[in-house]
DNA sequence: GTGTGTGCAAAAGGTTTGCAAGAAA
DNA sequence: TTTCTTGCAAACCTTTTGCACACAC
């Protein structure tokens, strides 16, 4: 269980200001002993449900996003219909189940390390993402 | 240089009707020497900008699902704010060009086999895709 | 003629923005 | 008191939908 003053010391040291909603959005997103895939969505769901309170949907994604520039979130690119994020900023890969629109995350045992042959001229690779679809077997393929 | 007769054909022979729209964006799409990478957008455009006429986006959209679903297209996720699509339907993985949004093919010399080693149970892999993200190096990495 | 496809405009869904009021420094 | 943050509503962008008209068969 980490305590909200480890939250507001991570928050200043990352110059945001230790907000009421922000530190209620760090015990959501990162007391938990799992890795928490989530949507916008989820989360508004979830502050609601958990508090009281409500925090304003602006205010949700204006968190999560500086959460995401700080290095705390990662994004993760499914489909076009909406945004998912992890807790979980190690490098990793993920299933995504279709059937149920869950992401489980991939550990580095489940894969092989991706070698990468080919450079692109001036640029630098700046992440690799595997994304691993799966679905009951009666399901059309995506 | 694919002829109109044969788009006909294999516009009928899927069970889709072989219309005026339906046939101009094979033109487009499948008259090319290089994979092409679009978004509905683009694709909107170029039909504005090649011909005189224009094709309704509802018509667009319709005909882009239509051939993805006949897996004559596949799309990919890149990020959440639009589809890409791709008139390479071969199983292949791409780089992604954050500086100027850009798909780039990455053909099978280029990268790796990817081994998985865990299962889901119950669940079958559907698809394996990897996006490789890069810019240049001065940017932040996403 | 029957059924399918097209085009328009409206609606939907997720995300962003502008701005006034509130809280942190 | 200055600066950053919040919350609301409106705006935005991509995508989907409903429906009348047109086209393919």
């Amino acid at each position: 269980m980490i305590k909200n003053i480890e939250f507001i010391d991570k928050l200043r040291s990352s110059g945001l200001r230790p907000t009421k909603q922000r530190i209620k959005i760090c015990e959501i997103l990162f007391n938990r002993e799992k890795t928490f895939h989530f949507t916008i969505n989820d989360l508004a769901k979830n502050i609601s449900d958990k508090l009281n309170e409500k925090i304003s949907l602006a205010t949700v994604y204006n968190t999560v996003h500086a959460f995401k520039n700080k290095g705390y979130l990662k994004e993760i690119s499914i489909n076009s219909s909406k945004s998912y994020f992890d807790t979980n900023i190690s490098n990793h890969h993920h299933f995504y189940d279709e059937d149920i629109n869950e992401l489980i995350d991939c550990n580095d045992n489940d894969i092989e390390k991706i070698n990468i042959k080919k450079n692109i001229t001036g640029k630098k690779i700046k992440s690799v993402e595997v994304l691993i679809k799966v679905a009951s077997d009666n399901q059309n393929q995506n």
